[in-house]
DNA sequence: GATTGGCACTCACAGGAGCAGAGTGCCGAT
DNA sequence: ATCGGCACTCTGCTCCTGTGAGTGCCAATC
């Protein structure tokens, strides 16, 4: 009994029950695939397989489906890659190059990946905190508060006020705001609050306690865990026939509305380089037993600043998925790029 | 046969059906409400009421459901306003207040409403056209490309870039930056591009340029579909055991993703005065066949600039949602409001 | 030792029959 | 106008059975 051959058998449950959605059997196994064994030899591979937990029966007489752990054998060893053609290429490039702004472009990706993938996108929002500050723009209104807008290199827009006891004028707004743009030019928006202390050493009185005042929101805004925003795009994919999921919605739907868990997930993710994969329990959210997440980074020259990926059932096109979600990030990459 | 009571059929009807999700015959409605006559009496009622075309037989031998007509007329007529308690108004007030900026509040107005409705919420970001300017920023990004950030009075922040074929130095910046803002100040969006031409009329050369660029950029974005932006949340509970909605899910979930078509029934809505309710079939929208809207109006002093609202099976509970609508339109006018 | 054909066994599932219950419409009486 | 009674309809449930797919095991073969 070779271990290859057992491993043949596996790609070949994997690749018959995700698009047939059906459990899969030793005769039709041997139908469809040019194993050169008889259904019987199978038989014996699958019930090896099963020992090992790689495949299971849903019933007694009924076929065998891929585990999750058989699922992850697959991705790990198995999968082979499956370009895109390039007509889809250059489909990607242009409708995420004909966006207006950074919410359009992330609109536009994930839009992509859904229908591309037939499932669930997720896009990440370029970090705050790795972005890099392209201007900070101070903006009195009202009375006594001050609208502090941060603008980032990635094109992302964050705002807040801030009460201030005495509104400053507007040469002594031009001057701090000067500084503040001298002090934070070309560094990383987790940097600031160190950058606007040194700044403001130099300083006294109410400008100081201006300075400081905006280094206190600042760091507070990147404290917060809304600094990460996420959107979500072909959430009607998940009642399509053949999604696994048709009568077991509401799990899947709750877990995407947690967007503070899903987050933490894709936070862990982030830390694997290339394309990550998490399969069924691997994702560690109740919600997604029944589901895998592809993702994977993008961001100017190599440097992930947030994530994109694709979540559907664990009985998924994995080639195709992680396929899709790598050509998008690449062009997402480029297009955010200088 | 009294009119009278026959309305006062329909009302039980509706109320039962909601409540119980079952059709409903004469006897438990004899049972359940004291109208006063025989089932025989109520059977007479029902046949007349459906020949009315208010209510229908899903099937010959089981009870009564309202149709689409028929809950027009319990809306219209019969409902009764069914207020929230002061916990609860308590509850919607300092949850709303504790929002840290514009993305926040409308977030958390649409949390609000998914939780206390136990259907989707769908709240709309202040309209661009009818906010008033706060602030318009220039910026100098790389080579030749000026960032225009425009900030509205409703904490809305837009931004776009526009080439220039020369990047102007900082004092003629200023000098553009100030007359455009005295332009523009106290003015809604709408009216920007008409102000900035008045403005630029008493310029020359490179500055006039400029005004004019800003002002091109201006329309442009006011024009552009996305401008009305859109937030649902509570999604999940479409799939909610009782919703109607379990085994066609599909097509709402749909509907709601086409954003654009969604924002042109909101549009409509908004026309209306107060709290505005569509109907099934009176959606027009085919994926909300099953479906109703309930939206109403928010905005500081009662100016509507944008919707909020509620989206459900036909069969809801209208008092209850209609009442909550209008709750958190009422607060989130307030904590908009100066 | 691996492979194979044969065979008995297990189950899920579809189809059909039968039954109970809910609800209606109609009719004649009040 | 209202009501009680009654025959009739139809859905939904349960029970039953037959069928087919698929397995595991065993003895024979390469």
């Amino acid at each position: 009994m070779s271990e290859e051959r057992r491993l043949e058998v596996l790609r070949a449950i994997v690749e018959d029950y995700v698009s047939t959605r059906e459990p899969v059997g030793s005769r039709v196994l041997t139908e469809r695939h040019r194993l050169g064994v008889s259904p019987a030899t199978i038989r014996n591979d699958m019930a090896a397989l099963e020992d090992e937990g790689y495949i299971a029966q849903p019933h007694t007489s009924a076929g065998r489906i891929p585990t999750d752990k058989g699922y992850r054998l697959f991705v790990d060893r198995l999968a082979q890659a499956k370009p895109l053609s390039s007509p889809q290429r250059r489909a990607i490039e242009r409708f995420l190059s004909e966006a207006v702004d950074l919410d359009d472009v992330i609109a536009r990706a994930g839009r992509l990946i859904a229908q591309l993938t037939g499932q669930v996108a997720v896009v990440q929002y370029p970090s705050l905190r790795r972005s890099g500050l392209r201007h900070l723009e101070l903006v009195p209104v009202g009375g006594r508060r001050l609208l502090v807008v941060i603008i980032t290199d990635t094109g992302r827009v964050e705002q807040r006020t801030i009460d201030v006891t005495a509104l400053p004028d507007e040469a002594t707004l031009a001057e701090v705001r000067a500084r503040i743009n001298v002090a934070a030019s070309g560094r990383r928006l987790a940097q600031l609050p160190g950058a606007f202390a040194e700044a403001s050493a130099s300083l006294t009185g109410a400008d100081r306690d201006l300075v400081q005042a905006v280094a206190a929101i600042v760091a507070e805004t990147l404290a917060q865990e809304s600094e990460e925003r996420l959107v979500l795009a072909g959430a009607a994919n998940l009642a399509r026939a053949g999604m696994r999921f048709e009568h077991a919605l509401r799990p899947v739907l709750e877990a995407l509305e947690e967007q503070v868990v899903l987050l933490g997930l894709l936070t862990e993710m982030a830390a694997e380089s290339g394309v990550s994969v998490r399969i069924g329990h691997e994702t560690q959210l109740a919600g997604l037993v029944d589901a895998s997440v592809v993702t994977t980074g993008y961001g100017a020259d190599g440097d992930t600043i947030a994530l994109v990926g694709s979540i559907g059932p664990t009985r998924m096109d994995y080639p195709a998925t992680i396929a899709t979600v790598r050509a998008v990030a690449r062009y997402l990459s480029r297009v955010l790029g200088p």
